[in-house]
RNA sequence: GGGCCUGUAGCUCAGCUCGGUUAGAGCGCUUCCCUGAUAAGGAAGAGGUCGAUGGUUCAAGUCCAUCCAGGCCCA
């Protein structure tokens, strides 16, 4: 006989099956062909967020990209037309870095001497082989992106498009050089974004000083002689002090201690100088003016008190310390008071000859402790602590950051800030908190965008300068061409090539260079909603694409890109076409070790993407991602888990399937050739796994819709699970015809596995899209012109859903837990066939009484009745039922409450009854309480949510034979398994029996023959066959099975 | 100091939108049961001041306020 369907092993191995079904999506270029089917179809636009490939990619990277797979896969299973273009990053010091440590350089200086060219050519090199890997991960994860097609950063016709829009920023006088304090790293040697900065914060300890400045000079009267007291955590800034700053408004004291006299603000008078008297109050207005001794004499004509509106009251002094080299408010103060800028400091972050010579050549953080002894043994300091700030550090190098006053280049984003703000409200945050909290908070507080690095691997920044500081942006290397009047198309756009083409400047014909500075690699990725498509109006290339696919309508990445990527992308969208740059974002939490620290290589915590992919395999590391916990926080991630996830979700769904196509090809089950009778005529059991299905399909479409994957993933777990032990579990006997012949009962169980299975395949599918496919190619693929794959299938469609038959379900569910209690604590097994059970229930008898078969199967009971005279069961309780006499009758809800907890139970059989009762002078209908029956130890009974169900536990002869007769069903099934005997074979079976066993084995004889198989019994010891032993009821029983 | 998130069983987490009086699941542990899906399934048990306090309400894990702890981000 030629089977239906593939055999499947019971045993499967997911990371072995999932190489075959890449090996097939490979060969028949499924997505490919997913996105030709979609041809045409109202497309979705997705931007793939470039992954830096600057080191193997990890966990972190799967999380992401499985959620920019699911969206992607259910909308073109729902008619849309998704592409999905790669792409790399490449620029930017993380790459740079991983070449320094090849090549074992530290600094600037040395890549200078190394050279810049072959500096530059390892940077390409190293992201290519980089690439290499992510693309590994990618395809083995299921990420079904086109990487044949990505877009790289460094690709010239990108680098062009970059330019494009940079010119334009600079025509339009957005993109121009000033003058400010600016986070720096001094190992790299250059300035960083705010965003930059905002990657490295560490808590740090620094010094905290309190610091004597003597007053020289004051312009109001007894302040000579005393001293302002200031405070400061960067010691190293002393050198260059300026001036000190005061709240003008705000209350300031002359106080007293030990004889020495201090200004300092009023509100910290308790706390900075503790056990000091008062002299008098003053207002900070009246110290602005006084001149005072610095500790480092620097600079003339300065080092006086000035007003400012960023002092502080909450903390230090009231009196700031001003060194506008190395503080942004400092440099703004100090260029209004025409303070000149003191900068002891190079661009190593060394002291140099400006500096006391006992600090020079130190690093400034190094010079801290010499400052402060020098201070201490000056008298100057006054008193000394630690302070436990967040101070920022490079994210790449972790090199603590300084701010320094240098010039570099901005982007005026303070200019679109209202209209940044005004296209966040036209985009869907997920989760919404983001929008108006961590990122509105961000835009709220932008600030100018520093875009250039001094630095030698990225996009070259296209200004070319000459002697009378006339700035040329070029926008092409076209038009570069035309200025140099030479062609320089074939030229890299990169340092160290780029810079070895000059002009005459076009304004005075001074021969114009290119600035030194690369821009900003986040600038980049920001802009590959045009530069993917290499857009560039000036040269008519990548128009049509690129107005095709703007805004995206979905983009999805980690938390962090909230000053990454989220922003750059809307920056530039609004900078660049006055537009939100996507419409729908998925904005995910870290993974965190399952120690719950962040993973580290110093902490040996980190989780190998690799060894979960050979382990579980990529369908159980996808539902972790995005059924466990909640995605927008942050998770641990661990193999305990993902080894739950095969057991509970996989396996399960597994064993429904091998289940499925064992019986189907045991019976010769085609559903092409065997007609499915309609829904509504199939046996309840049936209907109501369709209408579970129906309601699933409801909930998976509406979550994925809204971008809730969790919840839509959690539905199908759940059917499932209800699949499974429910479904599966009381039809198992309907599958299984040993009489020959499909009856209509099979073929309708037959139909409604095989539709549930072949709609969780194409439920599952983007999700466990390896998995699903499995499921599809064996069950549906070819079948009634289904395609091959399921994903080149339609996300099913909800049919209906039968509502009472779903509550009556539940409620014959809860029966025979009800019921299996009652065996529990009356200590009765399962396999004893009981009489009778009654059961009470306040629901839908119509409903039910169907169903009761199942229930009294699942309870082994002979027959199950509905109690209409209730009260016989036990004693009556009634509960108040809040819900619906709450709004009723409000606080004199308690009076029933209390008045149905004194019923001796006349009032609540009443109730029972269906009858109205006046209590407390309330009348109480039955709709008003929740019946429960009182258990009593030992009858039999349990009771819970107003179902009572009561076992009758009397054996008669007849029951307890047939008890007995399964005990020996049961012996011979487990021989029959451990002789290795298929399912179906037929055997001649032995039963070495003796009393009551024996009696019940003649009086059961069909039976037991029925249900194990058996063409032949005998009463008696054999020889022959597989043998077995067992005790049953406390007498000894053997059984011979043999295969005929 | 500010913003946001989180806090429910030993562990991982649902439930909170929309308040209803016996707060759930899985894992782990103990004891049983069932078994022709069997590396499953079921029942029972132990294990909860639902972070704390106050308020609103007939009723608060759920709503409001304050606080505490942790995390992330910002100053």
């Amino acid at each position: 006989m030629t089977q239906p369907f593939d055999p499947v092993d019971p045993r499967v191995s997911f990371p072995e099956l999932e190489r075959a079904i890449l090996e097939f999506w490979r060969e028949t270029d499924v997505f490919g062909r997913s996105l030709e089917l979609r041809r045409g179809a109202p497309e979705w636009i997705f931007y793939e967020g470039p992954p830096t490939a600057n080191g193997k990619p990890g966990i972190h990277h799967v999380e992401p990209r499985t959620f920019k797979d699911v969206y992607p896969r259910f909308k073109t299973m729902t008619g849309h037309l998704v592409r999905r273009k790669g792409g790399w990053d490449c620029h930017g010091l993380p790459v740079e870095l991983e070449v320094e440590k090849e090549i074992g350089t530290t600094g600037k200086r040395d890549i200078e001497a190394f050279g810049v060219a072959e500096f530059n050519r390892l940077c390409r090199e190293s992201v290519t082989r980089y690439v290499d890997d992510f693309e590994r991960l990618t395809e083995r994860i299921g990420f079904w992106i086109d990487m044949s097609d990505a877009y790289w950063t460094m690709s010239t016709e990108y680098v062009e498009s970059v330019w494009w829009s940079l010119k334009r920023l600079h025509q339009r006088g957005l993109l121009a050089e000033a003058d400010k304090v600016t986070a720096y790293c001094p190992r790299c040697g250059t300035a960083l974004s705010d965003a930059e900065v905002a990657m490295g914060y560490e808590t740090v300890q620094d010094p905290s000083l309190y610091l004597r400045f003597p007053i020289e000079r004051s312009p109001g009267d007894g302040l000579d002689g005393a001293s302002l007291l200031v405070w400061t955590t960067t010691p190293w800034t002393l050198p260059s002090n300026t001036g000190a700053a005061v709240d003008p408004g705000a209350d300031y004291v002359l106080a007293e201690r030990g004889g020495e006299r201090f200004v300092l603000g009023a509100s910290l008078l308790d706390r900075v100088l503790p056990g000091s008297r008062m002299l008098r109050t003053l207002r900070g207005d009246a110290l602005v003016g006084i001149k005072y001794a610095p500790p480092y004499p620097n600079v003339e004509g300065a080092h006086t008190v000035v007003a400012a509106d960023f002092v502080s009251m909450d903390e230090g002094t009231g009196v700031v310390h001003m060194a506008p080299a190395f503080g942004a408010d400092d440099l703004i103060v100090g260029r209004a008071q025409g303070w000149p800028v003191f900068k002891p400091v190079d661009d190593a972050g060394r002291f140099t000859d400006l500096a006391p010579e006992f600090i020079r050549g130190l690093f400034v953080k190094d010079a801290d402790p010499k400052i402060m002894a020098d201070l201490r043994e000056r008298d100057i300091l006054l008193r000394e602590e630690t302070y436990e700030h967040a101070y920022p550090f490079c994210w790449r190098c972790r090199t603590p950051l300084l701010y320094y006053a240098r010039t570099s280049w901005y982007v005026a984003t303070t200019k679109v800030k209202d209209r940044l703000l005004e296209v966040n409200e036209s985009v869907s945050w997920f989760p919404e908190h983001i929008k108006h909290g961590r990122y509105g908070n961000w835009l709220e507080n932008n600030v100018d965008w520093a875009l250039s690095r001094e630095r030698y691997w990225g996009t070259p920044l296209p200004i070319w300068r000459c002697a009378n500081e006339h700035q040329t942006p070029v926008g092409s290397l076209r038009e570069l061409g035309e200025l140099a009047g030479r062609d320089v198309a074939d030229v890299d756009p990169h340092k160290p090539y780029i810079d070895e083409i000059t002009f005459e400047c076009p304004s005075c014909g001074e021969t114009a260079t290119r600035v030194p500075e690369v821009i900003d690699t986040w600038y980049d990725s920001g802009a590959m909603p045009f530069a993917q498509w290499g857009y560039h109006p000036e040269l008519g290339r990548g128009l049509k694409e690129f107005e095709r696919s703007f805004p995206a309508d979905f983009i999805s990445e980690a938390i962090d890109q909230t000053r990454g990527w989220f922003y750059t992308l809307m920056a530039e969208g609004v900078l660049h076409f006055d537009s939100t740059t996507y419409r729908n974002v998925v904005c995910l939490g870290h993974l965190v070790a399952a120690d719950g620290r962040k993973m580290s290589k110093s902490l040996g915590n980190q989780f190998d993407p690799w060894e979960a992919l050979d382990r579980q395999g990529a369908d159980a590391l996808r539902w972790w991602m995005l059924t466990s916990g909640s995605p927008w926080a942050s998770r641990r991630i661990g193999h305990d888990a993902l080894d739950e996830i095969v057991r509970q979700f996989m396996l399960t769904l597994w064993n429904v399937y091998a289940f499925f196509v064992t019986y189907a090809n045991a019976e010769g089950f085609d559903p092409a050739s065997d007609p499915a009778p309609p829904v509504a005529a199939r046996p309840l059991l049936d209907r109501w796994a369709m209408s579970r299905l129906a309601s699933t399909v409801r909930t998976a479409r509406d979550g994925l819709e809204a971008y809730d994957a969790t919840g839509a993933g959690r539905a199908i777990q759940s059917f499932v699970d209800d699949l499974s032990n429910w479904y599966v579990r009381r039809s198992r006997r309907r599958f299984w015809n040993p009489g020959g012949g499909a009856s209509e009962d099979t073929l309708s169980a037959f139909h409604t596995l095989h539709e549930c299975l072949v709609a969780l395949a194409t439920l599952l599918a983007p999700f466990t899209p390896f998995v699903a496919e499995a499921l599809w190619r064996n069950l549906a693929a070819g079948r009634g012109g289904r395609p091959d794959s399921v994903h080149l299938a339609d996300y099913p469609e909800p049919d209906v859903t039968e509502g009472r038959l779903d509550d009556a379900m539940a409620a014959a569910r809860a029966i025979v837990e009800l019921g299996r209690h009652v065996r529990t604590e009356t200590k009765t097994r399962t396999r004893q066939p009981l009489a009778e059970a009654v059961v009470h229930y306040a629901g839908d008898h119509e409903a039910l009484a169907p169903l009761l078969d199942v229930v009294a199967d699942e309870l082994n009971v002979k027959r199950i009745e509905f109690a209409e005279t209730v009260h016989e069961l036990g004693l009556w309780r009634a509960k108040p039922n809040y819900r619906a006499l709450g709004p009723k009758l409000g606080g004199r809800v308690k009076e029933v409450a209390s008045a149905l907890a004194a019923d001796d139970g006349t009032a609540a059989v009443a109730l029972a009854r269906g009858e109205t009762v006046t209590l407390a002078g309330i009348s109480i209908s039955p709709a008003d309480v929740d019946l429960a029956q009182q258990v009593r130890e030992g009858w039999g009974i349990a009771s819970e949510g107003g179902l009572t169900v009561a076992l009758d536990l009397e054996l008669t002869p007849e029951l307890r034979q047939e008890g007995l007769a399964r005990e020996l069903v049961r012996l011979v099934q487990d021989a029959r398994r451990s002789a290795g005997l298929d399912v179906s074979d037929r055997i001649a079976l032995a039963v070495d029996a003796s009393g009551e066993i024996a009696e019940a084995l003649r009086a059961q004889a069909d039976y037991v023959k029925g249900e194990t198989l058996a063409a032949e019994l005998i009463e008696a010891a054999s020889a022959e066959g597989f043998r077995q032993e067992a005790e049953i009821e406390g007498s000894r029983v053997a059984v011979s099975v043999r295969k005929i």
